[in-house]
DNA sequence: CTAACAAGTTACTTAATGTAATCAAATTTA
DNA sequence: TAAATTTGATTACATTAAGTAACTTGTTAG
């Protein structure tokens, strides 16, 4: 019977929880960014990016720039709603510092023997 | 080229952000639950849940003890690497309060005329 | 014997994500 | 003038993850 004592946690929970979310605020927390510099900063794709940006303005974490430049330039930057997540991604940059154990598995670029077959 | 400055943090980001695995650790930081209290608690399958208890398990952040009572009792609960993300959730908590506001969308199972042609 | 309960598991469908190619606009370069 | 660049996307298609529901195992109550 699900009862989801509080709505408002549900769905900050939910944003927070779906993929590449939570590190793309990360990145913004440095500062404004362009499409580009999100992009290169993580294993992640052109389409899902795009998607995640529209999603996040639309909750008004992220907000949109257009500078008409040549070429045009987008700056994208956390509102007072993205910001105010700060303490929070410092409350897990903390977490992970203090438990997480790295094994070899966790090095994303590894470079083993088999790369070199 | 995504850097991936810090592989702790980004397993941690890795964790939290995987669905479901936010909501179980939160409910388990009220004390120890069994496989269906938690089932009951929000609109996880089963399959989903058995899934993500042992991947908890296997990160030492959930512990799962089993009592040879009749019928048998199983309890999950929370190593102190799972405690230790007791401030992380009232951190997503506060911002949650401060920074959501709901639409009719948000409540998962409003009562509308349309469910009761 | 049948039903019920707890804690799963299996088979199958649907939704989300990853990958790669492509696009539009405004220049630069050849 | 035509081809190539650059940025911020979008489209089509393959792969993976998640949702749904029925089934399993072991035990006990009726």
């Amino acid at each position: 019977m699900h009862d989801s004592m509080c709505p408002k946690f549900d769905k900050a929970m939910q944003l927070i929880s779906k993929r590449w979310t939570g590190l793309i605020i990360h990145q913004l927390l440095n500062g404004p960014k362009r499409f580009c510099n999100i992009e290169s900063a993580m294993p992640i794709s052109g389409r899902l990016l795009s998607e995640r940006l529209k999603e996040l303005e639309q909750e008004r974490i992220v907000r949109r720039d257009v500078y008409p430049e040549t070429p045009v330039r987008i700056e994208y930057s956390l509102t007072g709603k993205g910001l105010a997540l700060g303490p929070l991604f410092k409350e897990l940059e903390h977490w992970s510092h203090e438990w997480i154990e790295l094994d070899e598995a966790d090095f994303p670029e590894a470079i083993v023997a088999e790369d070199r077959v």
